[in-house]
This record gives structure tokens, C-alpha cells and sequence, in this order.
DNA sequence: TGCCTACCTGACACCTGGTGCCAAGTAGGC
DNA sequence: GCCTACTTGGCACCAGGTGTCAGGTAGGCA
């Protein structure tokens, strides 16, 4: 526990998070270099890949969090609900810890939907969430190839909340994403 | 009309992408350099960012143009079939004009699963697929929110497809698509 | 046949993201 | 006040990708 090295440490990511975020707002993703935001933040690029794996990381950090908090909010919900009311439950009792203001959540989500390297990782990314949610899906399946189904149900969610995020971000924050996230999900239960 | 050119050009294109797997095939997709491939292929490292716009496209190449197909095969179906009985149709109408043997699309469809990059760049081909195919969905669509649903819908589908492919991998290719495609789909009809 | 034009090609330089390595520095424990 | 462990920065290096330019080659036309 070198809780002092940490806290520093998780300080300096903090930093770099917010001077990275900026320029990227400022001047776009791909025209903002690596080199550029090390040096914004006082650090060296050998430095920055020690905070960062990838640029695109500084922008969907948290993104594996968030899935392991939903997987958490999704066990505590009761074992006989039905796997789409758990789902959805779960998402929205874990969102917004991370939620700043509209507009700057709007710039960001605006820039992961027209920037394809940033699509690309949060994809990665998404892979996670299938892997951490698909066995606990799995418990709350009870008939057919429950491996296949569960894989099915929650790529179904995902894709429902990025339509979801999509509609929000096209009407500039106006849409009301529960609504637009149930209309989805009822095309697919039809 | 250049047609003499255009010829040579698929020519050079086809022989370039035969190389290139081989070498992908026996070395690993990112073990495999890009002057590996030109020097194989008997031309230039630059000739070679002319005829594929990235290191994956050799793997991926007809993605787009299997997209068209399907568009194509889901407007010959009735217009008064669901949306879900007519995608499923037509991508078995356009499926396999491409196929080769079991041995090498086997291998293809694993280093597709298992290389981060080729993944990524996979999505975003798929991202063409939904532009094509949702607004043609959408017409078979007549209540809620037609956009919504029509995109929720293509989105679910091609997520089956997903699952199938990769239980189909998973098996070394004994499984039957058609049947967990099928199984998938329940899951979300449910 | 011979030229002209349009396209293709290879070579070179350059940028950017990302990694391995090593020497120097700095904060904490004893 | 020293020792140790972690961090830092600098350097070299690799690979993918792009702009540019000079030179070549195939096709069309007189």
C-alpha cells in the first residue's frame, strides 16, 4: 500500500486527463499530438505513455470501471428478475459517477462518435463489458443455449444504449436518452 | 471506361492480397510487415498504401462490398416480410460468393477474433453495413420510432451474426451458423 | 511509325504512435 | 543519514501511413 505514491500518481493522471481533454476540445482528437500534451503538462512523452497505454485511453479511461460497476450493480439486483429489467437497472444505478456538465460530456461524445480511433478502442473496450456481463446474464437465463443467448442479450443492450447515445448526441443533448433507449430495446422484444 | 488499366489493377490487387495471407497465415497477422508484404508481392511499399488503404483492408477487403449484396438481396424480399425473416434471408442469399475452403476461412475468421487492430477495423466496416441496411429496414417498419427500432433491429441482427462466427471459430467449424444464428436471435425476440 | 498524354511506379523524406532500455533523481523506511 | 524502491526523462528504434517528385510505361491518335 504506498498510498502516497498512489494518491500522486492518480493526481498527475487527473492532470493530464484535464490538459489532454482541453486540447482535444480545442483542436480535435487526431490534430492533438502526444508530444503536445506532455508538454501542456509539464511531463515527457516517455512519461505520458507510463500514465496512458494509448491516446485514445485519456479519453475512455474509466470506461472498464464503469463496466465492473454495472457488473456489481447487476448481482445485487433480485435473482429472479428477467435478464433486460436487471440490465437496465443495473446501468442506470451506476451512471453518472463520472458525469462533469452537459457540455463538455457532449463535446466528448461528439468526438467519440466522429473520430474512428476512438471508436475503435471503445469497441475494445466493449468487449470487456460482454465478457464481465455476459456469465452474470447467463445465471438469469433459464431455457436454450444459455451461453448464446446471454452473448446475445447483452450485445443487444450495448447496442441499444450506443443507439441511445447516438440519438442524444444528434439532438444536441436534448433527447431523452431512457426514452429513446426503451424504443430500442422494444424493436428487439418486439 | 479505362478497362484494359482497371484490369490489370484487380489483377495486381488479387495477387497482392493472396501473398499477404500466406504470410499472415504462417507469421501472425502483426508479426507481418508491410515491406514484407510489398517485397513478397514484387512491388513498392508505397504501390502497396495505393491499392489498400490500411494493413488490414488485405484481410477485410470485400467487407463493404458484401454490405452492398446484402442490400441488394433484402430489397428483391417481399415488402410485406418482417424485417427480421427478410435480413435473415438475404444475408443467406449473399452469403459464401467469397468462400474459399473451410481450412483457410477458418483461419481468416480466427485472426480476425483474436488481432485487436483487425477487430477495430472491422466495426468500423460494419458501421457501412448499418448505414446500408437501416434505412432499408426501416420500411419494413410500422410503429414507434421507425429510425430507432430500424437501427436497434440491424444492429441486433448483425450482433447474432457476430456470435454465430465466433461460436463457428470456436468449434474449429463444426458448428452450425444457421442454428445458433437462430438461437441468438431468440434470445432477443424472446 | 512515332509522338503525346495520362496513369502508374518507386524512391525519399517525413510525421505520429508506441516500446525497450538505461542512467539519474527523488521520496519513503530504518 | 543511508539504502532501497519507484519514477522520470532522454534516446534509439520500429511500424504504419502520407506528400511529393521524377521517371517510366501503356494506350490513343495522327
Amino acid at each position: 500500500m504506498a498510498t502516497a505514491w498512489d494518491r500522486q500518481r492518480a493526481a498527475l493522471r487527473e492532470e493530464i486527463t484535464e490538459t489532454a481533454r482541453t486540447l482535444f476540445v480545442e483542436q480535435g482528437f487526431e490534430a492533438t499530438t502526444v508530444d503536445q500534451i506532455a508538454q501542456s503538462a509539464g511531463i515527457s512523452r516517455r512519461s505520458f505513455f507510463r500514465y496512458f497505454g494509448t491516446k485514445e485511453d485519456v479519453v475512455l479511461g474509466d470506461l472498464n470501471a464503469r463496466a465492473d460497476a454495472v457488473a456489481r450493480a447487476l448481482e445485487a439486483r433480485p435473482a429472479d428478475e428477467d435478464p433486460w429489467t436487471a440490465l437496465r437497472a443495473a446501468m442506470l444505478d451506476s451512471r453518472s459517477e463520472t458525469f462533469t456538465d452537459v457540455r463538455s460530456d457532449l463535446a466528448l461524445s461528439r468526438m467519440m462518435r466522429d473520430t474512428p480511433s476512438l471508436r475503435a478502442r471503445k469497441v475494445e473496450k466493449r468487449q470487456y463489458w460482454s465478457e464481465v456481463l455476459t456469465p452474470l446474464v447467463a445465471e438469469r437465463i433459464t431455457e436454450g443455449d444459455v451461453t448464446v443467448r446471454a452473448a446475445a442479450v447483452v450485445a443487444g443492450v450495448l447496442a441499444c444504449v450506443d443507439i441511445a447515445s447516438d440519438v442524444w448526441v444528434e439532438s444536441e443533448g436534448t433527447a431523452d436518452m431512457e426514452a429513446v433507449y426503451d424504443e430500442a430495446v422494444t424493436a428487439l422484444r418486439g
